[in-house]
RNA sequence: GGACAGAUGGGUGAGUUGGCUGAAACCACAUCCCUGCUAAGGAUGCGUCGGGGUAACCUGACCGAGGGUUCGAAUCCCUCUCUGUCCGCCA
């Protein structure tokens, strides 16, 4: 969520930002105007409240002095509906201003790019160089063609099309990712936390999928649960409704789970293979900063996740997110995506966002910091998505007799 | 799933015959003093979110959530949620 307070003294500003998401501005003029009235609401409220308060604490005066308190009763009963009308007014506008809040996007970084969508990304940097092959290099369905590995048809007999089945090698190899990747994240210092599949409402408005993109998740019937649709949703509201002290910041936390998503809108977009799938496994990183050394923590886990490709051999590239592509609570993103040689192009690996306040605004993490409760900062990124990484190193691992070589750092893990 | 009990500030925990209690006390924490040695003593401060004011300060809301009764509710009534204990079931 935005700061109201900055909507409404500083709002040129905002709109600039927010011009790079492309976002409406009749919305952001409907929600200053909505929170300038409320203000004014308030104002009216306010004063009749405290005369309630004040005179109501007369009766027990009068009592001992023995004076009479009907004219004193009916003038605050009187008082009371107007203060019950006035009560009704604010509400409504503060329903009003709420609903409006909570779907408008996190404002972007300075340093993000003006763009419409993918193709207007900044590619960063390249890490290695893609492999070189004696023979035309196949896509990972048709180096398994015999489904030993990944057993598509029968993933979609136990439940339906974009979910599949690890089998063998394949199986073995998920495991021994996320193993490595926790070892790997651990050792960058981020602690391990294993969390809950299913959410509450509260916790998905915290890092801001509800209530914008509820349509994307798989909602439990008869409850008002979902399943997560990545480990940045739990992870990030351990700390919902907490204030922190500064002492512990910053918190570097790292999660191995299951992620589900509806890929609503994703439909006709890789359909063959295991690049989009349902249900799909990944290991996340979490951070909760002082704002003041978020930028850092940002690097130091872009870092670890791009590390951790290279430890792979696996060749990738860092891209700088514009304004069109950046997701609703991200201030700022940098996608790492590695190279496919069977696709012969780069595909997005990793994700990792610096949502600044955003998000803590949503869910309330604060930290003490001197006098003041400060909202801290909050950053996510995957390290990496397993799914996607299985499937890269059968591409790039794939021998000329169709048999896949293990990376020398996963052999122990095998 | 059934029965009973409970839900108060960072923690423990008073307050439940409605009225200066937004909240005792203790612990923790912060600053200062004393003392000097690893422990103790003293003083002050210390809930959250918001509005007004240069400031001192004034003021609204919040005692699980929502609603009700009342001039006035943490305290009474209703609904819901959660937690604990016992029973049932179960990996």
């Amino acid at each position: 969520m935005l700061d109201i307070k900055l909507i409404q003294n500083d709002f040129e500003t905002i709109c600039a930002k927010l011009r790079k998401k492309h976002v409406d501005e009749t919305l952001l003029e409907a929600l200053r105007s909505l929170s300038l009235e409320l203000k004014k609401a308030r104002l009216e409220l306010e004063p009749l409240q405290a005369e309630q308060n004040a005179k109501s604490k007369l009766f027990p005066l009068y009592a001992k002095e023995g004076k009479d308190t009907t004219a004193l009763k009916e003038e605050l009963s009187l008082n009371k509906q107007k203060i019950a009308q006035e009560l009704e007014h604010v509400r409504t506008l503060e329903e009003k201003l709420e609903a409006l809040a909570v779907v408008i996007p996190n404002t972007p970084d300075e340093c993000v790019p003006e763009g419409k969508d993918e193709n207007d990304n900044i590619e960063l940097k390249r890490v290695l160089t893609p492999p070189t092959f004696s023979f035309t290099p196949k896509e990972h369905w048709d180096i398994d063609n015999k489904q030993e590995w990944i057993d598509f048809e029968r993933g979609v007999k136990l439940s339906k099309s974009r979910f599949s089945v690890l089998k063998n090698q394949a199986a073995k190899l998920e495991r021994a990712l996320i193993n490595y990747m926790l070892d790997f994240n651990t050792k960058r210092g981020f602690h391990e936390v294993a969390v809950p599949y299913i959410v509450n409402r509260e916790t998905l408005m915290g890092t801001g999928q509800l209530p914008k993109f509820e349509d994307d998740l798989f909602k439990i019937e008869g409850e008002d649960l979902f399943l997560i649709p990545t480990a940045e949703v739990p992870v990030t509201n351990l700390f919902r409704d907490e204030i922190l002290t500064k002492e512990e910041l910053p918190l570097k936390m790292t999660a191995y789970s299951a992620c589900f998503r509806k890929e609503a809108g994703s439909a006709g977009k890789d359909t063959r293979g295991m690049i989009r799938q349902h249900q799909f496994d990944k290991v996340e990183l979490v951070c909760i900063t002082t704002p003041e050394q978020s930028e850092v923590i940002f690097e130091e886990m872009l870092n670890c996740a791009s590390d951790l490709l290279t430890s792979l051999g696996l060749a990738h590239r860092h891209l700088l997110l514009c304004g069109g592509d950046l997701g609703f609570s991200a201030a700022k993103t940098v996608d790492l995506e590695v190279w496919f040689p069977g696709q012969n192009r780069y595909r997005e690996i990793s994700s990792v966002s610096n949502t600044h306040d955003f998000q803590a605004r949503r869910a309330k993490i604060r930290f003490k910091d001197e006098k003041a409760n400060r909202l801290v900062h909050t950053l996510n990124g995957s390290s990496l998505a397993v799914g996607r990484t299985l499937i890269a190193i059968m591409e790039n691992y794939q021998q000329e007799d169709g048999t896949i070589a293990i990376p020398e750092v996963l052999k122990e893990y095998m």
